[in-house]
DNA sequence: TCAATAGTGTCTGTTAGACATTATGGA
DNA sequence: TCCATAATGTCTAACAGACACTATTGA
């Protein structure tokens, strides 16, 4: 029996581009290959999968988690999905590939999944966008992300009750109606004690 | 340098005993053991940790999912989390260990913190529990892995709004006051898309 | 009878979603 | 001017939380 392959970790880097989910992959290597690195027995997945981030694009993501631990072949590879800015540069060797309807892969499919799960938990969508970023912006995240339309009303209402973002003095003109104002992710409050237990995504 | 040891599977197994969760744990090998057993480079972590299951308790359990891949020494672990029916026996060498607040290692937390992230998205609760059960009981469920009281009316409501209990002809008496009605879990809807965006777990 | 728990009806404040309207720019 | 998008005010139905009350058992 070969010895097995030592366990690795891969990286699903997304970031907002041209109003869609774009991820920044591999130019060499296959339509599915992913950022990927060996796990040394010494360190972490945590730790390798940040020296892989500098290493690779030079920087570190502005958010990330770890999906899963998936087999692969015959290796161990610990999933990892991560965001970076708009307009990151895709390095030498590497290209930004937007993420349509149809993701091939399982890993990617996992990892989007995953982006989905942590929405309503973390400020991914956030960390998505720039520093600064309309409503109307957010709004395409949080709906791409889900799959379904969002009210306007209600999404900016919820959004202003949970003192998540505060205005810059700043706006954006993007083709043709009214500019939009520039908000930024301040957030202010604690996280409240949720007040009703939801049923509604069981079944 | 040494070789690498191969990657391993580890399995917390919860149930509900006396008003509370507890954990099926290894009798011997010290406070923090868990249920575990190596990862073969031909297997998937879920067949893995199936046949775990099956070879150390004789059953599946009524829910199972993976909590992460983490470093354990110089060997890599993936973390499973399980849920077994109320009144299941400790096999031979193994004991039931109620959670309390004090819960010491950290794979323990985060399988604990698990439960409680996955307890909206999937009918973990409803595993936790035996075929049949009170709304009692299932309110005790959620307010121990929410960790805060839950209003009972409104709980109720909730879950009968979504669907998912039927009332059975039965009824347990339990002590002193009148004796609750046993409810069965049997989601009739599909999952409706969810109505509104939640701020409320951000920040 | 009392204590304890289950289950329900009603009220009220809050909020999500719908709709309409104004605001402000580009074509 | 017309059109497109941003931003906001109002209305309504639904819902969460509070409270009170009834129901039914064991002590």
């Amino acid at each position: 029996m070969a010895a097995a392959p030592s366990p690795s970790v891969a990286l699903l880097c997304c970031a907002w581009r041209d109003g869609g989910l774009a991820a920044l992959l591999p130019a060499q290597g296959g339509r599915d290959a992913l950022l990927q690195a060996p796990l040394p027995s010494t360190q972490t997945p945590d730790a390798v999968v940040e020296a892989l981030a500098r290493r690779s694009i030079g920087r570190l993501p502005t958010w990330r988690s770890q999906v899963a631990a998936l087999r692969d072949g015959s290796a161990l590879t610990v999933l990892y999905v991560a965001v970076l800015p708009p307009e990151t540069d895709a390095p030498d060797g590497m290209r930004w590939q937007s993420l349509g309807r149809g993701t091939s892969s399982a890993a990617m499919r996992a990892a989007l999944a995953h982006l989905r799960d942590r929405l309503d938990r973390e400020p991914l969508a956030f960390r998505l966008l720039g520093s600064s970023f309309t409503l109307s912006d957010l709004q395409q995240v949080y709906e791409l992300l889900l799959e379904r339309r969002v009210h306007k009303a209600s999404f900016r209402r919820a959004l202003m009750a949970a003192h998540l973002v505060e205005p810059t003095d700043q706006w954006r003109s993007e083709g043709r109606g009214r500019p939009a104002q520039l908000f930024r992710y301040a957030p202010r409050r604690r996280r409240g004690a949720p007040r009703a237990v939801r049923f509604d995504l069981l079944g």
